[in-house]
DNA sequence: TATATTTAGTGATTTTTTTCACTTAAAGCT
DNA sequence: AGCTTTAAGTGAAAAAAATCACTAAATATA
């Protein structure tokens, strides 16, 4: 079972839309529905989740809840997963409290800033730090994930830093790509990039 | 010159990372640096700026400032664009005053915002409406981009207005994939989504 | 029960993207 | 000046991804 980066992030789509199905009770879905649902094509959809040994039922299509279970099983997407954010400014602050994250089985329980003034005004029921604990907490309360949101020129030192306190996944919202190691998952969101990426389309389309 | 969006992405993060070397005052840049700046191969790099019919020098890599200048030119990126932000939620009102959009010549010239209580509270140097004014204010203010950070439900009805009122970009931070035609470009910025295919591909791999 | 219909499953094919490997140009060095 | 080195440019090859087109299974229908 060999799973390209696009399958994954399609079957983490893909596994958002069935909660979603299930909540409103619906309990099959076709590979064209789930196709619509996350911007590609049916057949795509349905060579994903074939790579991943699940199957769906002739004439009937996925069954919601079953599939949701056995991606969840097989990506470990009901893993509870503790995570922290490095750089309390506007996005870091509204990344603490983002709801969507806890439920979804993301833990933030920690947040780290380089101003000690900036930590004390912060008003959030997570725990906040200076960035010199970082190690320490993060080794500690064993984080697995780290969200970076500092400034361009101190990302590659959190990264750094994350990943020598054992952090296995990166989520980094700085505009500079970071160098991690092979082992650590590492993704890119870079709004000033994407709003860059969607303005030079507009000019060249 | 038919440029396949991952060019576009591409050298858009070469032109984030060519300001970053005129202002350190480099004058010439290899395709090896840009590749590592940008996470990609050196090759890769060659063939993007080639495909946009860019050259560089021999033995010396490309100028700095010229190819700047040519990618601003050809993907047009000095261009002064007006986006709006709707959904004035955590994420929201961080974007409205996310500096970097404005060094990059992304205006945010409005916000919008369901609920008028929020409006009243927000303090911000940009203009707050409520969503029941953002066709008029969008029609009228020439609003190129539209930056959409309200909750799922309301993600689609929100894309809807704007290109109807005449954007012709959509950064879409909500976790649903949206519907525009396709003269309207388009991108997704699902946090949820990202770090739940970090934590995917920590379990596969 | 036979037939039609719908939708998943999948090998083959096509398309797209990336990488390789070689050529060429320019600069530096002896 | 001639040789060496460095880095871009590029056609060809390889790899990766997506799509097609067909098969098979299950249900509905006549």
């Amino acid at each position: 079972m060999k799973l390209s980066n696009k399958t994954v992030e399609r079957v983490c789509r893909v596994f958002g839309y069935l909660k979603v199905l299930e909540d409103k009770g619906i309990a099959f879905v076709s590979s064209l529905d789930l196709a619509k649902a996350i911007g590609a094509t049916e057949s795509t959809v349905r060579k994903d989740i074939s790579i991943l040994e699940l199957t769906g039922f002739s004439r009937k299509g996925y069954d919601v809840m079953l599939l949701k279970k056995e991606l969840g099983v097989k990506l470990q997407l009901n893993k509870k997963r503790k995570a922290c954010i490095v750089g309390l400014g506007r996005l870091g602050t509204a990344l603490l409290d983002y709801e969507k994250f806890q439920e979804d089985g993301f833990e933030i329980v920690a947040g780290f800033d380089a101003s000690i003034n900036k930590i004390e005004r912060i008003n959030t029921v997570i725990d906040v730090f200076a960035v010199d604990d970082l190690e320490n907490v993060v080794a500690q309360r064993k984080i697995e994930l780290g969200i970076i949101a500092v400034p361009a020129q101190a990302a590659q030192g959190i990264a750094y830093k994350l990943v020598k306190s054992g952090v296995k996944g990166v989520l980094n919202f700085s505009p500079v790509k970071l160098i991690v190691p092979k082992n650590v998952m590492y993704l890119d969101m870079d709004f000033t990039s994407a709003l860059r990426s969607i303005a030079a389309r507009m000019a060249v389309c």
